[in-house]
DNA sequence: CCATTGACGCAGG
DNA sequence: ACCTGCGCCAATG
């Protein structure tokens, strides 16, 4: 079993989005310490292990459309988990001015010991 | 070692 | 609103 130290980052970084806020992946990525590598967010994601309990369906990109194809099994899904915590989807995005997650830095600096 | 691959972002047109 | 190109870079084969 690899360990992906920058992955971790990621991870911990998602986990802080409170329920029922959205972040977008490069939102993830500047906070993580990992500025401009929105892509790489992504990819964490995929190798987050289901026991961190990574709420993933809370990132989105930075219009706030749901990143997988409208229509696939994952987009769908991700639209029920945000529907879920009474976050609107609408044709496959969510309106961020309304739902963005706006960190306090110190509560973040706090939470995240990086 | 080299090429390809992304759940991306942004500037243009 | 839609499309195209380019930058990005760890991971993978």
């Amino acid at each position: 079993m690899p360990t992906h130290p920058l992955a971790e980052r990621i991870w911990h970084t998602v986990l802080v989005i409170p329920k029922g806020k959205v972040a977008t992946y490069g939102q993830i990525a500047d906070l993580a310490g990992l500025p401009g590598r929105a892509r790489y967010v992504s990819k964490a994601l995929t190798l987050a292990p289901p026991d961190l309990q990574v709420p993933w369906h809370r990132v989105l990109r930075s219009n706030g459309q749901i990143a997988f194809i409208a229509g696939s099994e994952n987009a769908h899904l991700q639209a029920h988990l945000l529907r879920e915590e009474v976050v609107e989807v609408l044709k496959n995005k969510v309106n961020l001015k309304q739902y963005i997650w706006q960190p306090d830095l110190g509560e973040l600096l706090f939470k995240l010991k990086f």
